[in-house]
DNA sequence: TGTCTCTATGAGTATATGCTCATTTGTAGA
DNA sequence: TCTACAAATGAGCATATACTCATAGAGACA
Protein backbone atom coordinates (compact mmCIF):
# COMPACT_ATOMS: atom_id res chain seq x y z
CA UNK A 1 0.00 0.00 0.00
CA UNK A 2 2.65 2.13 0.72
CA UNK A 3 4.17 0.39 -2.06
CA UNK A 4 5.05 2.98 -4.52
CA UNK A 5 4.03 6.01 -6.20
CA UNK A 6 2.61 3.82 -9.03
CA UNK A 7 -0.06 2.97 -7.35
CA UNK A 8 -1.74 6.08 -7.93
CA UNK A 9 -2.14 5.74 -11.73
CA UNK A 10 -3.79 1.85 -11.34
CA UNK A 11 -7.10 1.37 -9.84
CA UNK A 12 -7.05 0.35 -5.81
CA UNK A 13 -7.44 -3.75 -6.52
CA UNK A 14 -4.40 -3.61 -7.91
CA UNK A 15 -2.40 -6.80 -7.18
CA UNK A 16 0.40 -5.83 -4.14
CA UNK A 17 3.78 -6.28 -4.67
CA UNK A 18 5.89 -9.25 -4.45
CA UNK A 19 8.82 -7.26 -4.12
CA UNK A 20 9.90 -5.55 -1.28
CA UNK A 21 8.25 -2.07 -1.99
CA UNK A 22 10.80 0.28 -3.34
CA UNK A 23 9.79 3.73 -1.20
CA UNK A 24 12.86 5.56 -1.40
CA UNK A 25 13.45 7.67 1.93
CA UNK A 26 12.91 10.73 -0.28
CA UNK A 27 9.81 9.50 -1.05
CA UNK A 28 8.46 8.62 2.49
CA UNK A 29 9.98 11.86 3.50
CA UNK A 30 7.58 13.84 0.89
CA UNK A 31 4.73 12.13 2.05
CA UNK A 32 5.17 12.57 5.65
CA UNK A 33 5.47 16.29 4.55
CA UNK A 34 2.39 16.30 2.96
CA UNK A 35 1.06 15.04 5.96
CA UNK A 36 2.10 17.79 8.22
CA UNK A 37 0.92 20.26 6.03
CA UNK A 38 -2.44 18.99 6.96
CA UNK A 39 -1.67 18.58 10.45
CA UNK A 40 -2.66 22.15 11.51
CA UNK A 41 -5.99 23.23 11.84
CA UNK A 42 -5.86 26.93 11.04
CA UNK A 43 -4.71 25.36 7.68
CA UNK A 44 -7.82 23.13 7.80
CA UNK A 45 -9.71 25.81 8.27
CA UNK A 46 -8.62 27.69 5.06
CA UNK A 47 -9.32 24.51 3.08
CA UNK A 48 -12.90 24.28 4.46
CA UNK A 49 -13.48 28.23 3.48
CA UNK A 50 -12.83 27.56 -0.16
CA UNK A 51 -14.04 24.30 -0.59
CA UNK A 52 -17.44 26.30 -2.15
CA UNK A 53 -15.17 28.74 -4.33
CA UNK A 54 -11.89 31.10 -4.68
CA UNK A 55 -11.66 33.45 -2.07
CA UNK A 56 -8.87 36.33 -2.11
CA UNK A 57 -6.64 36.40 0.94
CA UNK A 58 -8.64 39.41 3.24
CA UNK A 59 -11.78 37.48 2.79
CA UNK A 60 -10.48 34.60 4.58
CA UNK A 61 -8.73 36.76 6.75
CA UNK A 62 -12.51 38.52 7.65
CA UNK A 63 -13.63 34.54 7.79
CA UNK A 64 -11.32 32.51 10.18
CA UNK A 65 -10.15 35.38 12.32
CA UNK A 66 -6.48 35.23 11.46
CA UNK A 67 -4.36 37.40 11.27
CA UNK A 68 -3.38 38.76 7.30
CA UNK A 69 0.09 37.55 7.67
CA UNK A 70 -0.79 34.25 9.21
CA UNK A 71 -3.35 33.46 6.93
CA UNK A 72 -0.81 34.63 3.78
CA UNK A 73 1.86 32.28 5.01
CA UNK A 74 -0.33 29.32 5.56
CA UNK A 75 -1.54 29.48 2.16
CA UNK A 76 2.19 29.78 0.90
CA UNK A 77 2.43 26.41 2.70
CA UNK A 78 -0.39 24.97 1.28
CA UNK A 79 0.15 26.71 -2.20
CA UNK A 80 3.57 25.07 -2.18
CA UNK A 81 2.10 21.17 -1.35
CA UNK A 82 0.01 21.37 -4.37
CA UNK A 83 -3.21 21.70 -2.55
CA UNK A 84 -4.12 25.25 -3.55
CA UNK A 85 -3.90 27.36 -6.92
CA UNK A 86 -4.03 31.25 -6.78
CA UNK A 87 -4.47 33.44 -9.79
CA UNK A 88 -3.95 37.04 -9.56
CA UNK A 89 -7.17 39.54 -9.89
CA UNK A 90 -5.97 43.03 -9.72
CA UNK A 91 -5.02 43.72 -6.07
CA UNK A 92 -6.30 40.53 -4.98
CA UNK A 93 -5.14 37.50 -5.15
CA UNK A 94 -7.55 34.39 -5.12
CA UNK A 95 -7.09 31.41 -4.06
CA UNK A 96 -8.98 28.01 -4.78
CA UNK A 97 -8.60 24.46 -4.30
CA UNK A 98 -6.13 22.86 -6.54
CA UNK A 99 -6.44 19.42 -5.17
CA UNK A 100 -10.42 18.22 -4.47
CA UNK A 101 -8.57 14.46 -3.69
CA UNK A 102 -8.17 16.17 0.00
CA UNK A 103 -11.68 16.00 1.13
CA UNK A 104 -11.60 12.71 0.65
CA UNK A 105 -8.55 12.25 2.46
CA UNK A 106 -10.31 14.64 5.33
CA UNK A 107 -13.30 12.24 4.98
CA UNK A 108 -10.43 8.79 5.60
CA UNK A 109 -9.40 10.69 8.57
CA UNK A 110 -13.20 11.76 10.17
CA UNK A 111 -13.80 8.03 9.79
CA UNK A 112 -10.88 6.77 11.11
CA UNK A 113 -11.04 9.10 14.15
CA UNK A 114 -14.93 8.22 14.53
CA UNK A 115 -13.93 4.52 14.13
CA UNK A 116 -11.57 5.28 16.80
CA UNK A 117 -13.30 7.02 19.29
CA UNK A 118 -16.55 4.68 19.26
CA UNK A 119 -14.21 1.58 19.79
CA UNK A 120 -12.43 3.34 23.06
CA UNK A 121 -16.30 4.73 23.87
CA UNK A 122 -16.67 0.74 24.13
CA UNK A 123 -14.77 0.28 27.22
CA UNK A 124 -17.13 2.47 28.78
CA UNK A 125 -19.84 0.48 27.63
CA UNK A 126 -22.11 -1.00 30.88
CA UNK A 127 -23.67 -4.52 30.58
CA UNK A 128 -27.12 -4.10 30.41
CA UNK A 129 -29.44 -5.45 33.20
CA UNK B 1 -16.52 16.97 3.45
CA UNK B 2 -15.23 17.69 7.16
CA UNK B 3 -18.60 17.61 7.75
CA UNK B 4 -18.87 14.73 9.32
CA UNK B 5 -17.61 14.14 12.80
CA UNK B 6 -19.54 16.52 15.33
CA UNK B 7 -18.25 14.05 18.10
CA UNK B 8 -19.68 15.17 21.42
CA UNK B 9 -18.03 18.09 22.23
CA UNK B 10 -19.92 21.21 22.33
CA UNK B 11 -18.69 24.27 20.64
CA UNK B 12 -16.78 26.69 23.00
CA UNK B 13 -17.12 28.89 20.13
CA UNK B 14 -18.73 31.94 21.31
CA UNK B 15 -17.05 34.43 18.69
CA UNK B 16 -18.48 34.96 15.28
CA UNK B 17 -17.75 32.38 12.81
CA UNK B 18 -19.97 33.29 9.56
CA UNK B 19 -20.04 30.27 8.70
CA UNK B 20 -22.55 27.39 9.89
CA UNK B 21 -19.75 25.11 10.51
CA UNK B 22 -20.59 21.56 11.65
CA UNK B 23 -17.10 20.97 12.85
CA UNK B 24 -16.25 22.28 16.22
CA UNK B 25 -12.60 23.88 16.66
CA UNK B 26 -12.32 20.54 18.79
CA UNK B 27 -12.75 18.05 16.08
CA UNK B 28 -11.03 20.40 13.81
CA UNK B 29 -7.70 19.86 16.01
CA UNK B 30 -8.36 16.28 16.28
CA UNK B 31 -8.40 15.95 12.81
CA UNK B 32 -5.14 18.05 12.23
CA UNK B 33 -3.58 15.94 15.31
CA UNK B 34 -4.43 12.89 13.29
CA UNK B 35 -2.42 14.11 10.11
CA UNK B 36 0.23 15.19 12.65
CA UNK B 37 0.96 12.13 13.91
CA UNK B 38 1.25 10.43 10.08
CA UNK B 39 3.81 13.69 9.50
CA UNK B 40 6.59 12.12 10.35
CA UNK B 41 8.75 9.58 7.82
CA UNK B 42 9.96 7.21 10.67
CA UNK B 43 6.62 6.73 12.25
CA UNK B 44 5.75 5.85 8.02
CA UNK B 45 8.40 3.74 8.22
CA UNK B 46 7.38 1.63 11.38
CA UNK B 47 3.80 1.22 10.06
CA UNK B 48 5.36 -0.12 7.10
CA UNK B 49 7.01 -2.33 8.77
CA UNK B 50 3.86 -3.47 10.23
CA UNK B 51 2.21 -3.84 7.03
CA UNK B 52 2.97 -7.63 7.35
CA UNK B 53 2.21 -8.46 10.86
CA UNK B 54 2.69 -8.04 14.40
CA UNK B 55 6.40 -7.34 15.07
CA UNK B 56 8.11 -6.11 18.92
CA UNK B 57 9.81 -3.44 19.32
CA UNK B 58 13.08 -4.70 18.82
CA UNK B 59 12.33 -6.10 16.06
CA UNK B 60 11.14 -2.86 14.92
CA UNK B 61 14.66 -1.27 15.97
CA UNK B 62 16.48 -3.94 13.71
CA UNK B 63 14.41 -3.04 11.00
CA UNK B 64 14.95 0.35 10.68
CA UNK B 65 18.28 1.47 12.70
CA UNK B 66 16.37 3.78 15.15
CA UNK B 67 17.29 3.76 18.70
CA UNK B 68 15.31 1.76 20.98
CA UNK B 69 13.97 5.19 22.93
CA UNK B 70 13.10 6.62 19.71
CA UNK B 71 11.49 3.54 18.29
CA UNK B 72 9.70 3.05 21.79
CA UNK B 73 7.97 6.66 21.47
CA UNK B 74 7.02 6.48 18.12
CA UNK B 75 5.51 3.57 18.67
CA UNK B 76 3.43 5.01 21.89
CA UNK B 77 2.22 8.08 19.68
CA UNK B 78 0.82 5.86 17.10
CA UNK B 79 -0.58 3.90 19.33
CA UNK B 80 -2.30 6.76 21.15
CA UNK B 81 -3.77 7.82 18.33
CA UNK B 82 -5.24 4.27 17.33
CA UNK B 83 -3.30 3.81 14.69
CA UNK B 84 -1.21 0.29 16.20
CA UNK B 85 -2.74 -1.82 19.34
CA UNK B 86 -0.19 -3.59 21.48
CA UNK B 87 -0.07 -6.80 23.22
CA UNK B 88 2.51 -8.19 25.75
CA UNK B 89 3.88 -11.90 25.03
CA UNK B 90 6.29 -12.40 27.45
CA UNK B 91 9.07 -9.78 27.87
CA UNK B 92 8.52 -8.65 24.21
CA UNK B 93 5.53 -6.32 23.67
CA UNK B 94 4.19 -6.82 20.07
CA UNK B 95 2.48 -3.83 17.87
CA UNK B 96 0.17 -4.17 14.62
CA UNK B 97 -1.93 -1.88 12.50
CA UNK B 98 -5.17 -1.40 14.44
CA UNK B 99 -6.61 0.89 11.81
CA UNK B 100 -5.68 -0.43 8.33
CA UNK B 101 -7.47 2.53 6.99
CA UNK B 102 -4.25 4.05 7.16
CA UNK B 103 -3.18 2.61 4.24
CA UNK B 104 -5.67 3.54 2.31
CA UNK B 105 -5.08 6.98 3.26
CA UNK B 106 -0.84 6.79 2.50
CA UNK B 107 -2.67 5.38 -0.95
CA UNK B 108 -4.47 8.52 -1.62
CA UNK B 109 -1.35 11.15 -0.18
CA UNK B 110 0.74 8.67 -3.24
CA UNK B 111 -1.88 9.69 -5.88
CA UNK B 112 -2.08 13.65 -4.72
CA UNK B 113 1.93 13.66 -5.18
CA UNK B 114 2.32 12.02 -8.02
CA UNK B 115 -0.30 14.24 -9.50
CA UNK B 116 1.30 17.41 -8.05
CA UNK B 117 4.62 16.28 -9.47
CA UNK B 118 3.47 15.48 -13.18
CA UNK B 119 2.03 19.04 -12.67
CA UNK B 120 4.88 20.31 -12.22
CA UNK B 121 7.02 18.13 -14.62
CA UNK B 122 4.32 19.94 -17.30
CA UNK B 123 5.93 23.01 -16.86
CA UNK B 124 9.49 21.22 -18.42
CA UNK B 125 7.65 19.99 -20.94
CA UNK B 126 8.78 20.73 -24.40
CA UNK B 127 6.59 21.33 -27.52
CA UNK B 128 7.22 18.54 -30.12
CA UNK B 129 8.79 19.43 -33.44
C1' DT C 1 15.90 -13.57 45.62
C1' DG C 2 19.17 -12.03 41.88
C1' DT C 3 19.98 -11.30 37.16
C1' DC C 4 18.99 -11.30 32.55
C1' DT C 5 16.46 -9.19 28.44
C1' DC C 6 13.08 -6.19 26.64
C1' DT C 7 10.47 -1.99 26.88
C1' DA C 8 9.17 2.54 28.71
C1' DT C 9 10.26 7.04 30.33
C1' DG C 10 12.57 11.31 32.72
C1' DA C 11 15.71 14.88 31.50
C1' DG C 12 18.08 17.73 28.37
C1' DT C 13 19.19 19.54 23.76
C1' DA C 14 18.41 20.90 19.08
C1' DT C 15 15.46 22.08 15.55
C1' DA C 16 11.19 23.23 13.29
C1' DT C 17 7.38 26.02 12.90
C1' DG C 18 3.33 28.94 14.21
C1' DC C 19 2.50 33.49 15.42
C1' DT C 20 3.02 38.60 15.47
C1' DC C 21 4.81 43.24 14.27
C1' DA C 22 6.72 46.02 11.02
C1' DT C 23 7.95 46.66 6.51
C1' DT C 24 8.15 45.78 1.64
C1' DT C 25 6.21 44.61 -2.72
C1' DG C 26 2.64 44.66 -6.25
C1' DT C 27 -1.37 46.66 -8.50
C1' DA C 28 -4.67 50.22 -9.70
C1' DG C 29 -6.15 54.83 -10.05
C1' DA C 30 -5.64 60.14 -9.49
C1' DT D 1 4.60 60.68 -10.20
C1' DC D 2 1.93 60.06 -5.55
C1' DT D 3 -1.57 57.62 -2.91
C1' DA D 4 -4.25 53.79 -1.34
C1' DC D 5 -5.08 49.13 -0.62
C1' DA D 6 -3.89 44.06 -0.83
C1' DA D 7 -0.61 40.63 -0.17
C1' DA D 8 3.95 38.89 0.94
C1' DT D 9 7.96 38.65 3.81
C1' DG D 10 12.00 39.55 7.26
C1' DA D 11 12.88 39.36 12.15
C1' DG D 12 12.06 37.78 16.56
C1' DC D 13 9.65 35.14 20.03
C1' DA D 14 7.34 31.08 21.93
C1' DT D 15 6.19 26.49 21.77
C1' DA D 16 6.18 21.77 20.17
C1' DT D 17 8.52 17.77 19.30
C1' DA D 18 12.21 14.56 17.57
C1' DC D 19 16.21 12.75 19.30
C1' DT D 20 19.65 10.94 22.66
C1' DC D 21 21.46 9.20 27.11
C1' DA D 22 20.68 7.21 31.24
C1' DT D 23 17.67 4.89 34.11
C1' DA D 24 13.49 2.64 35.68
C1' DG D 25 9.93 -0.99 35.22
C1' DA D 26 8.26 -5.62 33.78
C1' DG D 27 8.56 -10.33 32.96
C1' DA D 28 11.20 -14.87 32.68
C1' DC D 29 14.15 -18.01 34.72
C1' DA D 30 18.22 -19.64 37.70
Amino acid sequence: MLTSVEMAKTPKNAAAKPEPSELTDDALEMIAQRFRVLGEANRLRLIRCLEDGELSVSDLVARTSLTQANVSRHLQTLTHAGILGRRRDGVNVLYRIADPGIFELCGHVCGSLQADMARKAGAFAVPAR
